[in-house]
DNA sequence: ATAGCCTTGAGA
DNA sequence: TCTCAAGGCTAT
């Protein structure tokens, strides 16, 4: 925590205990008047939602389910501002059955950590602005015409932060209430399309009353989401996902991946992968890995996890299984199964976090000095920690980024070893059913690294191994896209246009994805990086990020909240110094129309790197939908048993 | 049906 | 006692 950033007096600069009420409601762009049936909406919204909750409307829309809600036209549509309500993540259980008045209800924590947490970013945001302000004005006189500090931000004042016609925020992430404070512009990529706070809110308490209601609306946003020609609306990949687009000929197509530079793999091996399938798509025993040892050369346990990949008789799970045989076959994986018998016997992710640590001798391919240009290390860390990041150059970083920064160092020499699986791993998106098998494979392997990740993580290590399970399987999916927007980041721009970096290296040209709604999520994912590109965002950021995704007190059924609010705390205090104290945004004015949230001077990063969380999770949740549309497909088998398929029915098995 | 204002009452 | 997020009332 940054010394002295809670001392800034509050009267001052209207932080007091109204703070958030200059706010606009996230669902029309209205005042907000208080805290509503879970964040703050203005009054109308208010009564809207719970009329519609209390008396379980139906409501139709006329046109194409996409209107536009805002101040003057909320009216217009009561379907789709209900479902805009719901997308911002007002809560159906807030209302009450039984219409008692008066009281508080469960919530009242929810709303009390929303608003300390909103003040502390608002005084973070002042000190950043107090700061900027005595830099160009050393007399610290820069308030002429009334204006205050914070009006260059519009955190408080209401006149300034503008909503523009399309105030789309959806309501995805335990930030929320602090994007509608820090929101200047709309995150409108793509329009969310999800209920989103379900994700949140899995085990929905809500009474039969509201079953009922909820079920309804939850049709709606059902039907919505399979409308297939809404473009902007939801990811519709199903059912025609594995159907190959007539408009493309095999004679057309591009060739399948280029070369990455900073694959080590692709560097060493001349050009033997070319078209052929990977040799992932041999039975798993059949070649392994450098590196990576069979599970017979293990040293002794017989009886992995049952459940674990290793187990699987899943494609994936199959695919995936020389990674994790390799991990979880370790003497000591009799794990600690008591800390949580319902899962204990299925949980794939309970076997990754209690697997013993492995060991590092000193001829692992992880040795650091040797940095030549051709060890796995170099590269992967040159590919990881940017090329302009000194990893000794600690001046100026808050501690506990530092610490973080030192946690994380640690791991990427254990994880090292792990690359070279992943790096062999070729998808060819030209194949008709877009190398689906592969590329889950891909995605299992790295559900693993970052679970793996995140139980040798500073502070995530000292939380039960219940909670971890429950944070890790309500963050994954953001924590992986987080990385892979980091890896893609530090490749030049210029390498990769129009190309997504796969985590196995690959280049892989989203031209030549034929299904449009999966080329729409890639797009989508494009844009992510630009933004982030934009924010030049740094290492100790990015994990900074990282871990505020992963620790939300918020999950649901979560037992430690105020260890995980304390650590989100620090997280957003250090984050809030740093970017306050490295002068390293780009001064260069956003020319491009579909840029948003573009810091124009450093003192708007810290908001920035904030705001594009909700188009994370966008992305994040549309890619958890696709997968899940696919696994449906293959009547849930494809995913069987392996992690990646019980991160995505987390819902189910948290229980 | 909407939305601004009023009343209520558990919890801080 | 005060706060504030519920539900209620009612003019529009």
């Amino acid at each position: 925590m940054g010394p002295g950033v809670l001392d800034v007096p509050s009267p001052d600069v209207g932080l007091d205990v109204k703070f958030g009420f200059n706010d606009l409601c996230p669902v029309c762009g209205d005042k907000v008047s208080g805290f509503h049936y879970g964040l703050l909406t203005c009054e109308s919204c208010k009564g809207f939602f719970k009329r519609t909750v209390q008396n379980k409307k139906n409501y139709q829309c006329i046109d194409k389910q996409q209107c536009q809600i805002d101040k003057t036209q909320r009216k217009r549509c009561a379907f789709c501002r209900f479902k805009k309500c719901l997308q911002v993540g007002m809560k159906l259980e807030a209302v009450r059955e039984n219409r008692v008045r008066g009281g508080r209800n469960k919530f009242g924590p929810l709303y009390r950590r929303s608003r300390a947490l909103r003040q502390q970013i608002m005084r973070q945001h002042f000190v950043s602005m107090v700061k900027a302000q005595q830099n160009i004005m050393p007399n610290g006189n820069g308030m002429d015409n009334g204006q205050s500090p914070i009006d260059i931000t519009g955190v408080t004042n209401g006149n300034v932060m503008q909503v523009k016609s399309e105030p789309e925020q959806p309501n995805l992430h335990p930030f929320q209430h602090i994007y509608s404070s820090l929101q200047q512009t709309p995150t409108n990529v793509g329009h969310p399309s999800h209920v989103h706070h379900q994700n949140h809110h899995p085990h929905h308490p809500s009474s039969t009353h509201h079953q009922h209601h909820y079920q309804s609306s939850h049709q709606q946003q059902k039907s919505l989401s399979t409308t297939a020609s809404s473009p902007s609306s939801s990811f519709n990949v199903y059912p025609d996902f594995f159907n190959t687009n007539p408009n493309v000929t095999n004679n057309t197509r591009m060739p399948s991946f280029q070369l990455n530079p900073f694959n080590p793999y692709y560097k060493n091996s001349s050009t033997t992968y070319g078209h052929s399938p990977p040799s992932l798509l041999l039975p798993p025993t059949s070649s392994l890995p450098t590196g990576v040892s069979s599970t017979n050369t293990s040293t002794s346990n017989s009886n992995p996890p049952s459940g674990s990949s290793n187990s699987s008789s899943s494609p994936v799970g199959q695919l995936s299984s020389k990674l994790l045989d390799y991990q979880i076959s370790s003497p000591t994986t009799t794990v600690t199964n008591t800390n949580n018998n319902s899962t204990s016997n299925t949980s794939s992710i309970l076997s990754t976090l209690t697997m013993q640590q492995q060991s590092i001798t000193s001829n692992d391919s992880m040795n650091t000095d040797n940095h030549n240009g051709t060890s796995s290390v170099y590269f992967y860390n040159h590919q990881y920690l940017g090329q302009n990041y000194e990893m000794n150059d600690t001046n100026g970083i808050p501690e506990i980024l530092t610490k973080l920064i030192e946690s994380d160092q640690a791991y990427r020499c254990t994880e090292v070893r792990y690359i070279e699986d992943i790096q062999q791993i070729h998808i060819d998106l030209t194949r008709e059913d877009g190398d689906i098998l592969v590329v889950c494979s891909l995605l299992d392997k790295l559900c693993f690294l970052m679970v793996d990740w995140a139980r040798q993580s500073l502070y995530f290590k000292d939380i039960q191994i219940d909670n971890q399970i429950k944070l890790l399987k309500a963050a994954w999916i953001e924590i992986l896209i987080i990385d892979l927007i980091w890896k893609q980041c530090q490749q030049p721009k210029e390498t990769c246009v129009n190309c997504i970096v796969s985590a196995n290296g690959q280049l892989l040209n989203i031209n030549l994805i034929q299904n449009p709604a999966v080329k729409k999520l890639a797009e989508r994912y494009l844009q992510c990086v630009n933004d982030f590109r934009q924010l030049q965002w740094q290492y100790p950021e990015y994990l900074a990020l990282k871990y505020l995704v992963l620790f939300d007190p918020d999950v649901q059924g979560v037992t430690e909240s105020s260890l995980i609010e304390e650590v989100q705390e620090k997280i957003t205090n250090a984050l809030g110094e740093y970017t306050t104290d490295h002068n390293n945004t780009s001064s260069t004015s956003n020319t491009s129309s579909t840029q948003q949230q573009v810091p124009t001077n450093e003192q708007e990063k810290f908001a920035c790197i904030l705001l594009k969380l909700p188009d994370v999770r966008l992305v994040g949740n549309d890619l958890k939908k696709l997968l899940q549309l696919i696994d449906r497909k293959h009547d849930g088998k494809l995913l069987d048993g392996c992690l990646l398929g019980e991160m995505l029915n987390g819902l189910q098995s948290n229980n």
